[in-house]
DNA sequence: AATAGTATTTAGACTTAGTATAAATTTAAT
DNA sequence: ATTAAATTTATACTAAGTCTAAATACTATT
């Protein structure tokens, strides 16, 4: 409802995430921080990441891990994690359209959104080359 | 692999949770298993279901909450959660097998297994009858 | 520019959910 | 009965995250 307010520490970090191609954690982001010099409260980058989280500009993924992992990409995706050495990555098909509207039927709710998480095996985990 | 040791502890919280038309979290549980008389040590509770669940006679269900809940039943089934009450309900369509396809072949995984939650509004919070 | 008011950051205490450990107890095997 | 293995118990500990109150930093107004 309120406008924006990028201060130093929330543009940092929002520029850290997007800059990024995984899916890090709270902890890995504290981590890369301080790896590129910075130094925020811990208590900063939590209190960052649910503000633009909020605002719209990351998403807040819970994979089923302890921990969540953020995501600079916005736009409606899933993921899959690999069982094996953990990677998480982008699936950017959307479930059918028509498998949500018998969803709704039969549960009677409005639904809203989804999340899927698929679980396997990744490529370089199935062919590991020696 | 090996045999199936049902202590009483462990019978006594399978019994309990087959019971259930819900999807109690492991505190909810132990609150129960107080109310029937029981009184188990805190860890039995968590290694019970733990045990419980590698056995396959139970399922954890991690729904994006910060605890697990769990499930008697133990075919394969979805859920759907009400943003506005928190009840959880069934969902009992699986994702047509051609999407999962089209994952696998576009991520280049085998895919396993895939946990979908649902979130909307459930038909009481919906229909409020004053 | 000074002042007051609001928002944010910081450090650190606290909470919640769950795991780890070691002693005590139960169960199973000889 | 004795020994060994598995389980339960009580309790300490960990990990992820929230809350609080004081210190800083912005904003608006004079
Ligand atoms: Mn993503
Ligand atoms: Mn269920
Ligand atoms: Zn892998
Ligand atoms: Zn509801």
């Amino acid at each position: 409802m309120s406008r924006l307010n990028l201060t130093t520490q929330r543009k940092t970090i929002l520029d850290l995430i997007q800059s990024c191609d995984d899916h890090p954690t709270a902890a890995e982001i504290m981590e890369r921080l301080r790896m590129n010099g910075h130094q925020f409260a811990y208590g900063t980058v939590y209190n960052s990441l649910r503000y633009l989280t909020d605002a719209g500009l990351i998403r807040e993924l819970k994979l089923g891990e302890t921990a969540s992992r953020y995501d600079g990409r916005t736009e409606d995706h899933y993921h899959i994690v690999c069982t094996k050495c953990g990677r998480v990555d982008e699936v950017l098909s959307a479930p059918p359209a028509e498998w949500i509207r018998e969803v709704a039927a039969k549960t009677n709710y409005d639904v809203h959104h989804s999340q899927v998480v698929f679980e396997g095996v990744c490529y370089s985990c199935k062919h590991p080359k020696a």
